[in-house]
DNA sequence: CCCCGCTGTCACCAATCGGTGAGTAGCGGG
DNA sequence: CCCGCTACTCACCGATTGGTGACAGCGGGG
């Protein structure tokens, strides 16, 4: 009982080191930070808090305040560290620079960022936060992602011109907005406007449903 | 309480005194289901608490246990409240009968269903809470939403039927979902994926596009 | 050597949260 | 008239939140 007290405390057992935290901030900051870059993909924005990024860094939340100051240095340092995210999803080839028609590359496009999206919680959170407030943090991030992922379609579409005629920038955006919609209504409730987003068969469907309309458009 | 200095600061009139509660068990249900929608819709589900409903309504939270039995009836309330959705938006020409093509159709419901979201505060909240979260809670609202959008489309619809070859769920879908998201990242930060979503103008632009890509799926 | 600064820890604060139990006030039927 | 039912209020609970001030311990520079 004693000994089992003492180990749920906080103290290991004798023999092993209590892991005496070892004085290294650059540590101390990483593990704040991915701490929290964690907590929030796995929890989302509602439970974000102080408190639970300390618990999860297994830190005191005065770090936080000492090292970030504050939540909004936190979050503001997350934004930073997504400028990551273009250099981990360029493909090698780099495709787009071959592609034949500016719809061969929108579509191809299309759904990588689909795929890109489905396979990232941080970003799908960061994507939910930005419907849903309006403060000055998500502001902040949201001005992060949505830099990169400007970032990222400029780098891929290389030097292709969109066709005449067409407001690509509108189309574009409405496509983004619906492969961004898909996804996290997808994560979230396994489902969008009636139509199952579970299985990967679901997902084809969709898929083809959006390049349909993208080749609708550009042909 | 508070009355009491007001009485002393600036006496009212002595007959206008709303002071005390009048004993109508009816009329405090009501105010507290009004007083959920509209915090709701005006503050998001952030702050979306027992407290603070039962502090706009004006009543004691223990109202709201003894009729509703909690959050999670008053929710299921707001629910039931949703049919009411359908009614109110079918204009009384019911234009989808007389339609010559789906795409006609379809490019109508689509302009609507944006519109209809665009003025509708208490919906949009809701779509941003389905994205967000996945309680049960959220599940049952998003049930009753997405069953009066099945049957707000149906009644549209007619009897009309979509082409073959395309499936027609599926691309719907994506378009429901691109014209949510984009009602959504509007309301939310003025913008989405680049383009801005703030003056009418800007939403003529998106609403062009979104044509665009429905005719260019329905022909 | 001692002392100062940096790192990490802990205790405590006020505010708010959801939730409950006990009590008050007024209307209506006997 | 009075009693009981019901609408309503209030005080309190434990838990958790963001935030701060004080303290312990190590280590390097004077």
């Amino acid at each position: 009982m004693l000994n089992e007290a003492e180990n749920l405390d906080n103290s290991p057992a004798v023999d092993a080191e209590p892991e005496r935290r070892v004085r290294d901030r650059g540590a101390t900051e990483r593990a704040i930070l991915a701490a929290a870059k964690s907590l929030l993909a796995e929890e989302g924005f509602q439970n974000f808090g102080i408190n639970a990024i300390a618990r999860r860094a297994g830190s005191d939340k005065q770090l936080i305040y000492r090292y970030y100051g504050g939540l909004d240095g936190l979050v503001e340092a997350i934004g930073a560290d997504l400028g990551t995210w273009v250099r981990d999803r360029i493909p090698e080839d780099a495709g787009g620079m071959f592609m034949l028609t500016y719809g061969d590359l929108m579509e191809r496009l299309a759904l990588l960022l689909l795929d890109a999206l489905r396979n990232d919680p941080l970003m799908r959170r960061i994507l939910a936060w930005e419907v849903s407030e309006n403060t000055e943090q998500v502001r902040r991030l949201s001005e992060a992602r949505s830099k990169a992922l400007a970032l990222w379609l400029d780098r891929m579409r290389g030097s292709l011109a969109p066709p005449k005629g067409v407001d690509a920038a509108a189309v574009n955006a409405v496509v983004i907005a619906a492969i961004q919609h898909l996804v996290l209504s997808g994560a979230a409730g396994g489902q969008c406007a009636g139509l199952s987003l579970k299985t990967s068969k679901d997902w084809e469907k969709a898929a083809t449903a959006l390049k349909r309309l993208v080749r609708g458009v550009y042909g």
